[in-house]
DNA sequence: GTGGATAACATGGGTTTTCATGGTTGCAAA
DNA sequence: TTTGCAACCATGAAAACCCATGTTATCCAC
């Protein structure tokens, strides 16, 4: 299970250094790929398995689902933890996602996120002075 | 599976690279056809004939069915991977999709997909900003 | 709390693979 | 035979991958 925020910076050629709790898990092959509210989503081999097989049955005579594809799988690329621990986010990836220098790892349960750093403070802040009212909602989906 | 993006030159001869992960899984034969949203479908063998059949199924009274049979099975090409691993695009192919120098070749899981880069662009520029939106009416549907 | 040792991360350089490009050959149709 | 097109081969450039070193952070002993 992956949890906890971490702080890593990517270098000048987009590789960026994994979490030492975290390698053994992504050691055996990786996916990383778009996700919402502009962060990158990061899942083990197994985890993107389950993703990409629910959306390969959307039907592509539908816009929609076509453009939702689209983002999630061709958005979608292996990548392998190096001998350093490192990975390399794809250049598409890091302008998609704004990523510049620092970069933010964050753990959630079954997927890692990557923010750039200014936007996962924004985030945060916006968040934490409404985790109240969200909190209220997520109350009433049984949780 | 078919991930990823990856941005390829077409040469003066209209051949195009196909990026080194995919070329096993269409070394054995592979067919590129009319797509829609204006780019080209390249399907190994095996997915093709999948496809090939479930058009044929495809009720032939509807005038629907009929173009889109007709813009999918009459528009394939067989093609092979020659020994640099590249593929020969044929004109009326490189027409339809507007094809110029730079192409993105896009995985979406049994499929590739070939753009004009620029076409690419737009599509994508306009996808992200909906993002959000499609992913939620996505999760409605179970994904 | 302070200092030292160790592990984790950052940075840079060199090597190998992959892709782009252009020339050449061989086959087929005119 | 000639011409055109498609497959093959050779070269150079660019990017990905691997290895080595320097720096920072963390942990533990004192």
């Amino acid at each position: 299970m992956f949890i906890g925020e971490y702080s890593h910076n990517l270098d000048e050629k987009g590789r960026l250094a994994v979490p030492k709790k975290f390698r053994a898990d992504l050691s055996k092959g990786a996916v990383v790929t778009r996700g919402l509210d502009n962060c990158l989503f990061l899942y083990t081999k197994t985890e993107w398995k389950k993703l990409a097989d629910k959306l390969a049955t959307l039907p592509f005579s539908q816009a929609n689902t076509r453009a939702f594809a689209r983002l999630m799988l061709a958005g979608a690329m292996d990548v392998l933890v190096d001998k350093q621990g490192r990975i390399m986010v794809p250049d598409y990836l890091r302008s998609f996602a704004g990523l510049k220098k620092g970069v933010v790892v964050a753990g959630l349960y079954n997927r890692l996120e990557l923010w750039d750093q200014e936007k996962w403070e924004e985030y945060k802040t916006k968040t934490e002075k409404e985790s109240n009212t969200i909190a209220e909602q997520m109350f009433e989906l049984g949780v």
